[in-house]
RNA sequence: CGGGAUGUAGCGUAGCCCGGUUAUCGCGCCUGGUUUGGGACCAGGAGGUCGCAAGUUCGAAUCUUGCCAUCCCGACCA
């Protein structure tokens, strides 16, 4: 990425939105702030979805799906919860529409078709699902309950910004109710875990695990621990976040069972989820001014092979060679496109494939026949090689292995070199506008200072990393006594 | 929702201040041909409710008002 655009978030906005539309991923739709996901970047949130799927699956997790719309009775039921939530909620307040009297051809809401109770549509799926939970739980035997759902949800934000924060986005959420604090407790890390073992080994993106502060914790939350992720442009990211709701819902919709000693105690919550806020995640992270860059393991397309001929007749030997090459890389599981597309050039066809991100490619010609050899081109270090055609798949695999080992070693240094330890004000307020990133300070603790902190600086806790180091220090404000550092950064 | 900017073909744009023939240019698209190892070239062609609505005017892309959308800065937020 160029120094003009990480300077500047301005430029980096352009950027990234160049990258999001021209790389193929989405684009915005008619509706306000809401997105149109294409073809190239479904597919990528396709195999997110199928790999975080499987990782629910495996630590007991079920699917199931509850409804759009939240009567808004349900929805305020949790007091914090709605509260929090009250300012983005898009709401259905009718359910016909009529021909406009007044305007031929044009149609106007049926004001007789006002609902009793007016309907929010999702912006977060727990009360829908903790009013159905209560039907569901009578006894400890009913315990726990390990559901997931995947859904869309709507946030009418102020402002949107392409995957990152739209109006409408994509997410698992889930919400799980258990007999015991210290077992809804395990969940909550154990998904955290989940969620950075998934994006660390499959996106390549390193991860901070940590609790988030009072004020930045999730409406309704007892504690809300989060992963976050360090973009190119210094600025952090919220990646994903898991909830330990304590007994706030339980209570909110009276979810009671009876023990083994026949006695009433309230269930314990969590929820946890991740959205299409991934994608952007990721353009952000590993993309550089040539385009995307797809870590192999969810890439859509791993491996592209471009036949370069002139003339039909070349072109018949080299398909043949091509399409062999194909189905080797195929008999390994690798994601492969033969792009023999007639009507597009090599050159543009590299490019293309480039700013798509697409991890190796492979050229194949008549020179390259005569010598039993291809040449391949690897996306993140831009190397190209000429390498023999025997064994090419076996190749091919350990070379995916190898770019996605890459993409997040650089990755990882690069977040390493930007979390600074900083121990007086000027300093701090200095590196936020010079350098950015993650900045490991002493914190009196108060909301007030935070708040302070935000206000002066743009700057927030972005979270109190588990097993956090405790160690004797001043505020970086205040200078009151502190017992830990915590990291700040200005974030998306 | 407050401040600023923008909206003209699929994309990027000129024209707007100072109203006046058929709305400019590039990319892309279509047809034919030549091409094909890093986003090809030549020739011909198609494509427009100038964001939407109302107003002023003989006449509006251009002036006025309202609305909508996008981007940036705030507030809000995954």
């Amino acid at each position: 990425m160029s120094k003009e655009i990480t300077s500047r978030a301005a430029d980096y906005s352009q950027w990234y939105n160049d990258l999001v539309i021209k790389g193929g991923l989405a684009d915005y739709s008619a509706v306000r702030g809401c997105m149109v996901i294409k073809p190239y970047g479904y597919a990528l949130w396709e195999n997110m979805r199928d790999q975080l799927d499987k990782r629910f699956k495996e630590t007991g997790h079920v699917n199931a799906y509850f409804p759009l719309f939240v009567p808004k009775s349900l929805f305020e039921a949790e007091e914090k919860n709605a509260e929090g939530f009250a300012k983005e909620c898009a709401v259905v307040t009718h359910y016909r529409l009529k021909s406009d009297p007044d305007h031929k051809g044009k149609l106007m809401v049926d004001p007789s078709a006002k609902l009793e109770e007016e309907l929010v549509v999702r912006p977060t799926s727990e009360a829908i699902i903790w009013n159905t939970y209560k039907d569901w739980i009578q006894s400890y035997r009913d315990l726990p309950i390990l559901i997931n759902q995947w859904a869309n949800v709507v946030r009418w934000e102020m402002r949107t910004r392409l995957f990152l924060r739209t109006a409408e986005f994509l997410w698992q959420e889930g919400h799980t109710a258990h007999a015991t604090k210290e077992e809804a407790l395990v969940e909550t890390v154990k998904m955290l875990d989940v969620y950075a073992e998934f994006v660390e080994e499959y996106m390549a993106l390193p991860v901070i695990k940590g609790v988030k502060t009072v004020s930045e914790r999730f409406a309704g939350a007892e504690d809300t621990y989060c992963i976050e992720a360090l973009m190119q442009d210094g600025k952090a990211l919220q990646a994903g976040t898991s909830h330990f709701l304590g007994q706030n819902f339980a209570k909110a919709f009276n979810v009671q069972y009876l023990t083994k000693e026949n006695k009433q105690e309230y269930v314990w919550a969590t929820s946890w989820g991740v959205s299409t806020r991934l994608i952007g995640a990721l353009i952000m992270a590993h993309s550089d001014d040539q385009g995307l860059m797809m870590p192999p393991k969810i890439a859509p397309l791993q491996v592209v092979i471009i036949p370069i001929y002139k003339g039909d007749e070349s072109k018949v030997v080299i398909d043949a060679k091509a399409t062999e090459i194909m189905l080797e890389l195929k008999a390994l599981g690798i994601r492969v496109k033969y792009d023999d597309n007639d009507n597009a050039r090599p050159g543009w066809k590299f490019a293309e494939h480039e700013l798509k991100g697409v991890p190796v490619r492979i050229a194949l010609g008549l020179r390259d026949l005569e010598n039993n050899v291809v040449e391949l081109v690897r996306r993140d270090t831009k190397e190209k090689q000429t390498i023999s055609m025997d064994g090419i798949a076996g190749f091919v695999k350990n070379l995916l292995d190898e770019i996605q080992q890459y993409i997040f070693q650089k990755a990882l240094t690069y977040r390493n070199e930007n979390i600074r330890e900083v121990n007086n004000w000027d300093e701090f307020i200095q590196l936020l506008d010079e350098k950015g990133g993650f900045i490991s300070a002493h914190w009196d603790g108060t909301e007030a200072t935070e708040e302070k902190i935000k206000e002066l600086t743009k700057a927030t806790i972005r979270c109190i990393p588990l097993q956090n180091k405790q160690e004797v220090g001043e505020c970086i404000l205040t200078k009151q006594p502190s017992t830990q550092r915590v990291l700040f950064a200005r974030a998306y």
